[in-house]
DNA sequence: CTCGAATCTGACGCCGCGTCACGATCAGAG
DNA sequence: CTCTGATCGTGACGCGGCGTCAGATTCGAG
């Protein structure tokens, strides 16, 4: 009984996942200090002491893991918007839960992320899709179709009505980040105001 | 009278302002062929039977190119939605005025302009925010406010509310170029209907 | 302990970038 | 028309980042 009946299994799969952490973790770093595009592979890997060839054994390139983080961040929100679903009792309450933590979670993020960024920095804000990110879209677009199903809100066409509610919510969040100080209430009454009038203006899918 | 009383000057002139314009209509058709990310300058510049040297005479990289480009697209909609606002008749005619027009815009430039691309491309969205397009979205703020005050609309931060409608109106958008048909009339009405709603719903900045 | 497989290492070749010395072309002065 | 300075075009060059791969190292099963 003296050895593992754990589950850190083996020392080669344990270097592995602490790599893979390593990784990301110099990524969020450089990324925060060089920002995205002036950013080398080799700065990363720099970092975790590893050399360049343990690299693309991990990740096949930059861009890769920036999509891994963005993957990341979207897995860490995923419980708190299913919170939001399950605590939530009708339209409103799930769209002021939902955005509300969202921006929570935004604000949270912008402090220990991109803590520091070089001066006047170009952004070019490089979208990303992925899978981690469409799985958080179906969770959005089907829990409004449900609401609306139940009859909690008018029946409207649900890809859009997900599309402008992420609209929203991505960019008032955005901008919210910009001003001093971060005051996630106001942006959540705003953006809840804007989605809940606006499902309300919306153009019915059925005759109600 | 044989000759010149134009504008054309002198012959200088006249090959760099054609040089210019050929850099741009060759990047536009290598972005749509190749892709942004992987284009190169010298794909670029072949087009043009121009040498390297030439293209940097021009533009200081890549990038700089399709910010033009984008710039371009911003001065070419701008008189569009001038237009929108100086035939609008209250707050939901400006609003609708300017989507449909945006909807159209996007859907005639979709056509002839990323006319194909690479079966299943992955194109990492790189957002730019170029002088033109800083002047557009100063342009819808200062239209919304300006109705605003009018008494046409309740009174919100006209800052959030520009960047809500903008980004309802890209997304929608944008979704909307993925349908087939593409239906710039539905996803106009889904839009406006949307931000009209939202307006309505929206946390007022003073008592009304 | 032995050996095969998994993993790490870093030098290497490739490719795109931006530059710069040089040559060609133009516009104005004489 | 010629001369001359200035402007613009040319392409070879050096730089730097990228991704690879043969060899070295480490792990773990037998």
């Amino acid at each position: 009984m003296s050895q593992v009946a754990y589950l850190p299994v083996g020392k080669r799969e344990q270097t592995k996942a602490a790599n893979r952490r390593a990784i990301l973790d110099a990524a969020r770093e450089v990324f925060g200090e060089l920002g995205y595009e002036s950013a080398t592979v080799r700065d990363i890997i720099r970092r975790t002491g590893l050399s360049v060839g343990a690299f693309y054994n991990y990740y096949r390139s930059k861009e890769e893991v920036f999509e891994a983080l963005a993957d990341d961040g979207a897995r860490r929100f995923r419980p708190l918007l299913r919170a939001a679903y399950e605590s939530a009792e009708g339209f409103e309450s799930y769209v002021r839960g939902a955005i509300q933590a969202y921006f929570d979670f935004l604000a949270d993020e912008h402090e220990n992320w991109q803590a520091r960024r070089p001066a006047g920095e170009r952004l070019p804000h490089t979208h990303v899709q992925t899978p981690e990110m469409a799985a958080v879209f179906d969770e959005i677009r089907d829990a409004l179709a449900e609401v609306m199903e139940r009859g909690d809100a008018p029946r409207v066409d649900p890809d859009y009505l997900a599309v402008a509610c992420i609209a929203v919510s991505r960019e008032i969040g955005e901008r919210m980040l910009q001003r001093r100080p971060i005051d996630t209430r106001v942006a959540a009454d705003f953006a809840v105001g804007m989605i809940m009038g606006g499902v309300a203006g919306l153009p019915r899918l059925y005759a109600d």
